[in-house]
DNA sequence: ACGCCTATATATAAAGG
DNA sequence: TCCTTTATATATAGGCG
């Protein structure tokens, strides 16, 4: 624009170039700035040196917030390939911390019921009864034979049963745990009036497993009663 | 830049500013193009004719991608705060699933420790001993006894309790289901070989609640077992 | 608001230091 | 390479249809 025209190609000449992107790259920062001064509009303007370059040599706004915020809105727009991945990358992770939440919930949820009844079991094995009046023992009592009924249901199948029988040892075994609390029931007078007999009253079972520790899901061969 | 200069300040008249965005915009339209153009190097230019249009007025490279590998580079710099909060974000978003994944895993070996227990629980209440063999049975008979001896523990407790007895009447009023429990347990044949006098068992108990449907941590205040 | 015109302001190619 | 100069090319404010 001066002195000669010049073609619209690029400049050959390596020095004349360099020249020319200087000069016309201040002409284009204040352009642009005034641009968006006389008309009030957000613009932004990044000018490289070379295609490898890390750094911009012109970026409008100079504030470089200001220019975040124009290239923000730009790339709001649909297109950025980086940005949808990045945005369905975190939208499926949203998506994941909504099911996490909800398996959560759902968790605790069951827990709450769990740990309700696990209460409940924790009463029956006698960690404590305070607080209950008498209207729940008698309950807990109705609970305790319809669990002695399937007790005695099962001894009655297992005794039943020829073809699995293994072997019967004349006297049972018991823990020691259950032979003390045995004890101490027997001095109850309550279990006297119940009408059981001294001394007699849980003998000629086997302790030997018969049909196998087998049954229980998932595996707990251990005792019984898992430890809470 | 023609008939008279203008001061570089925002165009009041509504009319002229657009005019002149208008114009100038393409003035820098054509200017980044030869820019880029002459000097062979990337750049690129937005502008948008409102703070709050969503599309740009004036996009150059018009090829859109272009466009974005120049904002690209641009933002690929470790300076822009946007990418350094998405960053943050899916960092903050991944944390937090960890905890969740930690939180279920958490929970779950819970579910199934309580579950294990429940299940104990479900066999207890006579939903079925099937799988186990003679020495479950067995052992499941001790807990019934200590379970027993809690009940009786308690039971003496509030007989020998003067302050808080409320009404003693007569008679055992069982609901329902452990009446039919009993009547059945009472036909098992080693139910009676245990020392139980057939009709006589739970007579003498008061069904009143005596210190009161209290204690239960949580607040259940319905039957002994809660649902399963 | 839109396009065209034109006087004038600006930008800048090329040359010189 | 950079700054200055300067002749010229361009851009554009304001006016008009």
């Amino acid at each position: 624009m001066a002195r000669n025209k010049i073609k619209l190609v690029r400049i050959a000449n390596d020095a004349s170039r360099r020249a020319t992107l200087k000069k016309r790259k201040n002409g284009m920062m204040k352009k642009v700035r005034e641009l968006s001064t006389l008309c009030d509009v957000p613009a932004c303007l990044v000018v490289y040196a070379s295609p490898t370059d890390r750094d911009p040599v012109a970026v409008w706004p100079e504030n470089r917030a200001e220019a975040e915020r124009v290239m923000e809105r730009f790339r709001g727009q649909p297109a950025m390939e980086r940005d949808r991945r990045m945005l369905n990358q975190e939208a499926f992770l949203r998506q994941r911390m909504t099911k996490s939440k909800e398996q959560i919930k759902k968790l605790d949820r069951e827990n709450r019921q769990l740990e309700l009844t696990n209460y409940t079991l924790g009463c029956l094995k006698g960690e404590g009864l305070d607080g209950f009046g008498m209207e729940d023992v008698t309950e807990l009592l109705g609970l305790l034979e319809v669990k002695a009924k399937a007790v005695g249901d099962r001894i009655e199948y297992l005794r039943r049963s020829r073809d699995v029988v293994v072997a019967v040892p004349p006297t049972v075994r018991m823990n020691v745990g259950v032979q003390a609390a045995m004890e101490e029931w027997r001095r109850q007078e309550w279990f006297m009036e119940m009408g059981f007999q001294t001394g007699e009253s849980l003998s000629g079972f086997s302790n030997n497993n018969i049909v196998g520790t087998s049954g229980v899901g998932g595996g707990w061969s251990g005792g019984f009663f898992p430890s809470l």
